[in-house]
DNA sequence: AAAAAAGTATACTGATCTGTTTAGTGTTGA
DNA sequence: TCAACACTAAACAGATCAGTATACTTTTTT
């Protein structure tokens, strides 16, 4: 991979998360990141290919970012069930946080079967399905239902913590997802 | 209030919902309004104002229709609570349904202090505030606690519903909700 | 009936949008 | 070494952006 694909990708990141996806010119992003339109056009072929390129490259990172800081946040696999809030908390108390930026998108681009749209179902499929894990490693036995459950409580989360400007949805999340953890456990 | 005043109002919510605000620009609202970019100008002193009005009609406009609904679905105050998701469920399977606007617009403008997060910010308020009351109908001692968590719920099925384009994220929060207004109501 | 307000149509500004073109400079691997 | 590749710089195309200007017509109010 070339370093300056990866800097536009990375520029066109941080870019789209603070100000959106037509907030934000081919111009902008090239100057950003220091490399010519030209250059830019060399290596994707579209502004829609850079703004995949940018989801894409954000799914794997964030994700990785995100499960590596539950292992290290707690070691009790109940706790790590609810560990992905505390994660999220610290999330949301970046000073760049903007919100999720799969989210963001599809809030700009809504056509049902656009290619934005796959790359942000897929994240959301993958994050649904790592919560399942952890529930399962937690000695859960209808995964499914509290998977389901607490990634609706952590997207809800997200986007209270983004209009608010605070991070203490995590906090709230966190009690609603601990009862709902524990009553699951009684079954 | 002028009628040309309304429809550019209602076409702005109409097209901002669908292509976001950076995506729709004032011809094409005037276009769509039948009206011209002067009238558009006369009522509005630029498109930020616009955004602004589309968005706090939309408030009382949504939070009314939101009410009615809840009201007419159930009579009995413990079903009337949860009924917010069956009325969500019935939002989200409109086939022109985009999202919350107002997560949207903070999507594309996140300034901490610009007027159009203060908008956001007092619908959501002012819908928390609605849970509350729902919840204090329905017998319910810590009525906080619990309108913070059903606010998370309904914020995270909107999302999860906009994201996956099907409303079954409304059913699926309508059964966590129960389970924790269940737990509340037996302290 | 007169005056004020609200509307039309259209063309314009200057900036920015996505994307292309031309012409030339480094870099690198076979 | 030399050809392919990646890059810079800068101008350009055609469309659209927010917002303004000019000149005229319709509607409403006094």
């Amino acid at each position: 991979m070339s370093k300056k694909r990866q800097q536009l990708v990375d520029t066109a990141i941080k870019l789209f998360s603070a100000h959106g996806y037509h907030g934000v010119g081919i111009d902008w992003i090239s100057r950003e990141a220091g490399v010519t339109k030209k250059t830019m056009y060399h290596h994707f072929h579209s502004k829609n290919e850079l703004i995949l390129a940018a989801l894409k490259h954000h799914d794997g990172l964030f994700r990785n970012e995100f499960m590596n800081a539950v292992k290290a946040f707690h070691e009790d696999p109940y706790e790590r069930l609810l560990g992905i809030f505390d994660v999220a908390h610290h999330w949301f108390s970046d000073k760049k946080f903007y919100g999720c930026m799969f989210i963001n998108a599809i809030g700009e681009y809504s056509e049902p079967d656009s290619s934005i749209r796959n790359v942000c179902q897929e994240f959301k499929s993958l994050m649904r399905k790592y919560i399942a894990q952890l529930a399962e490693d937690a000695g859960i036995k209808d995964t499914e239902s509290i998977a389901t459950s607490l990634a609706i409580l952590l997207e809800g989360s997200i986007v209270t913590a983004q209009v608010s400007g605070t991070p203490d949805s995590a906090i709230e999340a966190k009690k609603a997802a601990k009862l709902l953890v524990d009553l699951a456990l009684q079954n």
